[in-house]
RNA sequence: GUGGUUGUAGCUUAGUUGGUUAAAGCGCCAGUUUGUGGCACUGGAGACCGUGGGUUCGAAUCCCAUCUACCACC
């Protein structure tokens, strides 16, 4: 259940309860696609860094080590041992990515493992069904992510098919709630916009899926390679066809900058792997821009990545020691990078939410915009 | 001491019977990364080819000397 606190001039302030907890908003989801945020960052160092919501992934799950494992293990929450709501993707997003191993019909998607290569068909119904094995918190909708650029004809196909798909997905997970051995038998069921960068497609498939009463909804299908400014416009047109008393998530976004832009039109949850992947590589976020700790510049530098900040990480460690780790390719560096990277996005989520409450969000965002996209 | 093998980028090596600006991996320097098939990907710098002579229109490549390292024999 989502509880709007503060609507300022799209912007909004509110509270999503679960039966794991209740997630304060604009959240930002820490991703951990098997079950473990990449990095060697198990779920006590996610409470430690302020994470509200970890995010899996039901096609990779299911691939390894299978969904039935997790479920016999006695769901995710007690596999992974992180206790708060756990967000499960669909596999959606894997028609696009791994798109060179599927083939889509009405039915569903079969797709060939990237592990072993062997043929699985998935569908809205084995989707949830997935979902529900692994006892997720939320279960996304089984869509279609269309790539961009895409045709006007292919993408209101899609759509229409992606709605099609979303009533089988309600209708599942409805029987699926409803069966004693379900072990989230409260499952939440998020549907997903979709319509490329058409702007009367994106506003069409959103009043279409609003009438399903369902329990959030997501705007997917950005972020692949479209101008910002672009995606922008795509998200002013949607939210305001989105319902007011429903959450809104904003799939697999992005930078901090993009993140501000957003809740600005009205977006409560994001999810993106670009603090993590980007920390593994050495990329990092501070309050003064981004920097990338390989640069021989830090080579002496005993200062912590971001001296106003409050991670466990720059409490102790030096960018010289890191930049060693990394360059020595221990696991340790990983472990650290990642964590101050996604202490970061929590912390950032933090200060925009008490910003929001303050009133400030608009001078919040210009001073931020200022700074955060810039490489120091 | 004698015979043999070896010497090409910081490291490990490729360089066809002599033929344009000597190639690769690692390392180094920098960049990219948006619902994670990613310790990945892209680019850049870096070599008077052990040294000195010689043959040739032309030498990393052939010849001589010398130095270095290793091996065998006395």
């Amino acid at each position: 259940m989502y509880k709007l606190i503060s609507d300022k001039n799209g912007a909004r302030r509110g509270e999503f309860v679960t039966n794991r907890g209740t997630v304060q908003t604009p959240a930002f989801m820490n991703v951990a696609t098997a079950g473990a945020i990449k990095g060697a960052v198990s779920a006590e160092d996610l409470k430690e860094i302020g994470c509200q919501v970890m995010l899996s992934n039901t096609y990779h799950l299911h691939i390894r080590p299978g969904d039935e494992v997790v479920r016999d293990c006695g769901g995710l929450h007690k596999f992974t041992t992180w206790e708060g709501p756990i967000l499960t993707d669909s596999g959606g997003f894997q028609v696009f990515s791994l798109a060179a191993l599927r083939h889509i019909q009405e039915e569903g998607v079969t797709f060939h493992s990237h592990v072993d290569g062997k043929k699985i068909f998935m569908g809205p119904e084995e989707s949830m069904q997935i979902q529900s094995n692994l006892g997720s918190t939320i279960a996304m909708a089984f869509d279609e992510c269309v790539e961009n650029p895409a045709e006007y004809s292919y993408s209101k196909a899609s759509c229409e098919r992606t709605t099609r798909w979303l009533e089988r997905c309600k209708t599942k997970m409805h029987q699926l709630n409803s069966l004693e051995s379900t072990i989230n038998r409260e499952q939440m069921l998020f549907g997903i916009n979709q319509g490329c960068t058409y702007n009367d497609l994106r506003i069409n498939h959103m009043k279409e899926i609003a009438d399903l009463d369902l329990d959030g909804y997501a705007i997917g299908g950005l972020a692949v390679g479209e101008p910002a400014e672009v995606m922008y416009d795509v998200i002013e047109h949607v939210t305001p066809h989105m319902p007011q008393n429903k959450i809104r998530y904003l799939m697999g976004v992005g930078t901090p900058l993009n993140i501000l832009n957003a809740v600005e039109r009205g977006v409560d949850l994001f999810d993106c792997v670009m603090p993590s992947r980007n920390a593994r590589h050495g990329h990092l976020f501070t309050s003064k821009g981004i920097i990338n700790i390989n640069n021989k510049k830090y080579e002496y530098d005993m200062t912590p990545i971001d001296e106003n900040c409050g991670c466990p990480v720059c409490q102790r460690y030096s960018k010289a020691y890191i930049r060693h780790l990394l360059k020595s390719t221990e696991m340790l560096s990983q472990r650290l990078l990642v964590m101050h990277n996604l202490w970061f996005y929590n912390n950032l989520m933090t200060d925009i939410r008490k910003a929001l409450d303050e009133g400030r969000f608009a001078e919040f965002k210009a001073e931020q915009e200022e700074i955060l996209g810039r490489r120091i």
